[in-house]
DNA sequence: ATTTGTGCAAATCGTTTGCATCTGA
DNA sequence: TCAGATGCAAACGATTTGCACAAAT
């Protein structure tokens, strides 16, 4: 019943981690900050570690997948799988579909008014639909 | 120009591999007969190796992803991505879409007249779209 | 003080590779 | 014959885990 509930722009980082029910340590604010500094980001584990490093936050790779893993649980980062050894981390937790160049590692985002779903099949017996993925695949024709 | 490119019913299963340029192996011809045998399949490298051991046929888990990567590449599978760490290979190589039991990892398709797709938008500058995917995810309720 | 988070290194998982040996046209 | 396939085991990259230590409430 709160009202803040699905709201971001207005509270600060420790507000928002403390309203997911995750304790504001250092490395999360830092990682936190990160992430949603800029504005729509798709990062991997491992890049979001470098980055880290470069920013002169010490944080072990294996408390960065701790961290990505809770915030896409606490619903802070959608969780985008495009390659079956890699996993992207998105902070656009809105409705929405990607673009995938297969040849440069590179997902952008794709407005859910852009791409309309009809007759999307209801759920089989006994199951419901947690979430619809629609990834466009390309290939720069680069030579 | 050759009229039977794209047929496979009326083919056996050494002409579909001589076809695609591959070798008529034993190995190759058994991991085909337990693929394309019953109808469409979804299955993981580990998966089709268990069940060539169980049909008594001897091959090395090496030999099944290189097979499976030989007849991804030759069009006679797809790979289907749904989870970081897992590769599933389809049967199905017509246009589709998927449903993905989330707690079952289990796959099924959804026929592409199912589901319209409108206003896809054209592939950005510079690239060229090479498939859609889309995965309606599931998560099953037993209690 | 107690709970929760963190770092490190080792462990795990799916997948790939190098290389010696075999096999099918 | 001999290019192309295969098997094995070691190598791999991404991710996870176990446990001692550190930090937040």
């Amino acid at each position: 019943m709160s009202s803040a509930e699905t709201q971001s722009e207005t509270q600060s980082l420790p507000e928002r981690l403390i309203q997911v029910g995750l304790r504001p340590t250092r490395q999360r604010l830092a990682l936190a900050d990160l992430l949603f500094a800029a504005g729509d980001r798709h990062v991997t584990a491992e890049q979001l570690h470098k980055e880290a490093g470069e920013a002169g936050i010490t944080v072990s790779l294996a408390t960065v997948y701790n961290t990505l893993h809770q915030f896409t649980g606490s619903g802070l980062l959608r969780e985008v799988v495009v390659e079956s050894g890699r996993s992207y981390f998105d902070t656009n937790i809105t409705d929405h579909h990607h673009f995938f160049v297969e040849n440069e590692l590179r997902l952008t985002d794709i407005p859910a008014e852009k791409i309309g779903i009809v007759d999307l099949p209801e759920a089989p017996e006994g199951t419901e639909i947690e979430r619809v993925d629609l990834i466009i695949r390309l290939k720069s024709k680069d030579l």
